[in-house]
DNA sequence: CTGAAAGCGCTTACAG
DNA sequence: CTGAAAGCGCTTACAG
């Protein structure tokens, strides 16, 4: 039982070649065909593999730094599911960082990453920051920002501008006078700025020139607080969330107050998450390519990798989902 | 701009002293105070962090590693949220493998960490096979499985014949008759046995000893598969959801159907998740303590490294959740 | 096509 | 309390 762990010495002595020898067969170089069965045989005997941390002096780890914001997003889930399937269907080790919401924390994560040697970062932030800028540039390694804009380097994102402006005129189109914007703090450029300019500019086509704004976290909870605050502040006819998750705030109070959804109140939000459509009313939302962004950002960074040319900046399809918590011809 | 990665000697250098003594100040060694200051100075200045991968001789890698069977599950990130926030918080390295429900992958994942050194593996497994304990069986790390009994060794796990039985209970209690189980394959002990007998226990209790059993994957499209076949085969008056995104499945199809819940069927799931509360009606569950899962998880494998006793076997509450998704008094 | 040797960035007895 | 030396499990020129 107190079998130690094979090393490589051990896969070479076992099949009786030189352990620079065993090297190259897992790296590819050149074995011969009885070589490489020889080795073969040991490595399937013991099980062998070889520890991919040890690979110090290696020019490339073949491991890849991803940092998330959160584990807990279906936005999230779905890219980071779809980057460690395009990278380990291509033998590399995909390593996930969670900075649970804290941009030091996500500082750190990304020094550490660097610093372990990985061949690339995959980064979604929810705020690029200076010190961001500044790691990003003394890094040696290819970095890829994912679902926030990068100006200075390469970044896969959500065209949440124009998803803005769609919604914001759709809201327009369908008759709504009042209306209630609930964002996001502007640290996250993408969704706190981007999604509510377009937002803005989608109502304003409409003559609608003075929403109520409001500002939030994340969550659930900050959902309902915002949607409180703006019934307080007086009537209104439709609700527009960032997220799918803050609609759902929305939909508690409203039903909460008694007030139904269209009727009295449309609600839409932007996510597209699977249980949206089984709200009653279904919502009324917009859906990002989030296996797409992974994809693309796994690709991207091996891309990098490998020298090859890539785009600045990649934008990433977004589809409208029509529910039923939109009132129509609300004239 | 081609500065060269820093390395432990460059601190050593700089800071003047010897770089077994830089080493000792990361690791909690003896060095004088003064010694302390002057390295200290130096790893500031240059913002340094030794590379936690190059601790090749060290007896503990400070990584511990997580199994999970998918990024895309609720529960799943709530564990890994609460696991790797506890281990951050002692200094822990947290590596998040996914093995994205295939078994191969899984083992090999399990295979993988321990080859690179970690100090123990958190496993959130869907199934436990003979391969599974043959690696646990020969690795020389403590391993700690989550949300899965583990009868040779030391597991986390959610109270699931109890929950399935409180829930088979509550259906009979309400006075059902006509009840359908959409459950899971077996190879998930946990869902897929235990917490189908509890849920027939339960309704045995009530008389209710033939209900129409189903088995589906996690999904919801596996949800909604599985409530068009019940209903081909008869008329039922509940159905239990082994999850409650199964749950979701079979509230989409009875919409479609046109049957109301829960005037027409009850429908109950396992879960508790977030999004329940908003449907309507609101669902009727039972919640795992997803956090103190993680936690206990991670607890337990920080003792067991540190060569303390720990529990065999510890079991997570339940909470009940009462929705509006079952009928009462259905006599 | 292959192996001995040097080296990657650390840690750990050990001697001082 | 500290540093020189050996070593962790690999990779990489290099000579053959």
């Amino acid at each position: 039982m107190e079998k130690k762990k094979m090393t490589m010495a051990d896969v070479a002595d076992l099949a009786g070649v030189g352990k620079s020898t065993v090297s190259r067969y897992f790296n590819g170089g050149y074995v011969k065909q009885s070589t490489k069965s020889k080795i073969q045989k040991v490595i399937e005997e013991y099980n062998y593999e070889p520890n991919a941390f040890a690979r110090l002096k290696a020019k490339q780890s073949n491991v890849i730094g991803v940092i998330v914001p959160t584990l807990n997003s279906k936005i999230t889930s779905r890219v980071i599911t779809s980057i460690d399937r395009y990278l380990r269907e291509r033998e590399y080790t995909t390593l996930i960082k969670n900075s649970d919401h804290d941009i030091d924390l996500e500082l750190q994560n990304i020094q550490k990453l660097i610093n372990m040697n990985v061949d690339g970062i995959l980064v979604s932030s929810i705020a690029i920051t200076k010190e961001h800028k500044k790691i990003f540039q003394e890094a040696q390694i290819p970095i890829v920002v994912v679902a926030q804009e990068y100006e200075d380097g390469i970044s896969i994102l959500d065209d949440d501008y124009q998803a803005g402006k769609y919604m914001g005129r759709y809201i327009g189109e369908t008759g709504h006078k009042k209306v209630a914007y609930i964002g996001v703090y502007e640290t996250d450029v993408a969704v706190g700025i981007r999604r509510k300019q377009g937002v803005l500019d989608g109502l304003a086509e409409y003559g609608i020139t003075d929403p109520v704004i409001m500002k939030s976290d994340y969550s659930f909870i900050g959902g309902q607080k915002s949607t409180r605050e703006i019934l307080e502040q007086g009537e209104v006819d439709a609700i527009i969330c960032a997220t799918d998750r803050l609609a759902f705030g929305a939909y508690r109070i409203l039903h909460k107050e008694g007030l139904r959804i269209p009727e009295d109140v449309s609600v839409v939000g932007f996510g597209g998450y699977e249980e949206s459509s089984l709200l009653t009313p279904e919502l009324t939302t917009l859906k990002f390519d989030s296996y797409a962004m992974g994809y693309l950002g796994a690709e991207t960074i091996l891309k990098m990798i490998q020298e090859k040319p890539v785009s600045k900046k990649q934008i990433v399809e977004f589809e409208f989902i029509k529910g039923n918590s939109v009132k129509k011809e609300n004239f």
